[in-house]
DNA sequence: TGTACATCAGTGAACGCGCGTTCACTGATGTAC
DNA sequence: TGTACATCAGTGAACGCGCGTTCACTGATGTAC
């Protein structure tokens, strides 16, 4: 059966959706393009028609993930807190793809390399604005550590199996990116 | 073929190892068990006189790759200079467990993620003990920022196809962790 | 505006393949005497 | 110390299964007149 032009657009993007949630929360490899199908409300055939291959899919996914800036000009200080309070954090199927796929993008091919690295350039200058320090290369050396910490934070936090360790983590590390700030 | 007690066990070592280099570069889906035991010179029919599981292997290596303590009371500077070092950060195969299947272990059983818990909370007090500040809270706090900057500037390093911009990921985080110390 | 038909998005069976795991077998090891 | 044999670490064929991908088919869409 056919569909028309705005259902099969539709459709491509309830697909790129259910990949984006999936993956971070299985892994590129943890996931099959079956499963996205079916949680994209489609049968498994169809997918050939959107997408070259998963590979393909996996590049698209990060793109589409990446593109939406969650905007916010706030301060460093207040996009730490948001970024490493509990409802983030332990959102994996939901929250930063870069905490949940940037392991799996370092073993993946180019194309989801390149769009992770694109990705991974525009947050830093989005965070250097907000940065504190006298010079425009102090303020982006902050940005890149503070992001740096807070990406390894949300690691380190889901890896744990002790809930009190993984909110002292996240504590610890929220704490001295604010600090860092006001010094 | 029998083969003495000793060369079992030599055998089994093998695996660990072979194993411990393999989920590092991929990932723990990203490899077959007879991937690992012709890695390890064997045949992969004999697996299963060693590990109950590939689930089973998974949290045994997690707990052999995180007991070897590459000890060293160097302060905190030193230390992430020579985590953040090219030599270090770009051996994925033989480089740091956390960096490299911290997130798989997220994904992965209870058992795996209970040996990266334990290895995390020893990591956490070698670190306190070299870290800044006035009191022991402080120093801990210190040094659990300082390894979430880590394991993040590791992530991101590997996850870009930019070698210029990975460099300066590490470069900043260094800059900044070495820094904080001072201050 | 209404009809006729080519298009093509989605369906579901089928493909070859590699996976984790099992098992009958082999033959060197190491124990009993 | 030397022989006889039970043990068991490792071998390699085989298993059922789910994977990514292909393809003949269906039938609503949307264009041509």
């Amino acid at each position: 059966m056919k569909v028309s032009r705005e259902q099969a657009a539709e459709n491509r993007a309830r697909i790129l959706e259910a990949a984006g949630r999936l993956f971070r929360e299985r892994g590129f490899e943890g996931v099959s393009v079956a499963e996205v199908m079916q949680a994209a409300g489609l049968t498994h055939g169809g997918f050939y028609g959107h997408f070259k291959s998963k590979d393909d899919l996996i590049a698209k996914t990060l793109a589409d993930l990446t593109s939406r800036r969650e905007g916010g000009d706030r301060d460093l200080a207040a996009y730490a807190h948001a970024y490493l309070a509990p409802e983030h954090w332990k959102d994996v199927a939901g929250g930063c793809p870069v905490a949940a796929l940037g392991v799996d993008t370092g073993r993946a091919t180019p194309e989801a390399k390149a769009a992770m690295t694109v990705s991974l350039r525009r947050q830093i200058e989005a965070l250097s604005r907000m940065a504190p320090g006298e010079t425009a290369e102090a303020q982006r050396a902050s940005a890149i550590a503070a992001w740096s910490a807070m990406v390894g934070a949300v690691v380190l936090a889901r890896m744990s199996d002790d809930p009190a360790l993984s909110e002292e983590v996240v504590a610890a590390t929220r704490a001295v990116i604010e600090g860092g700030e006001r010094g």
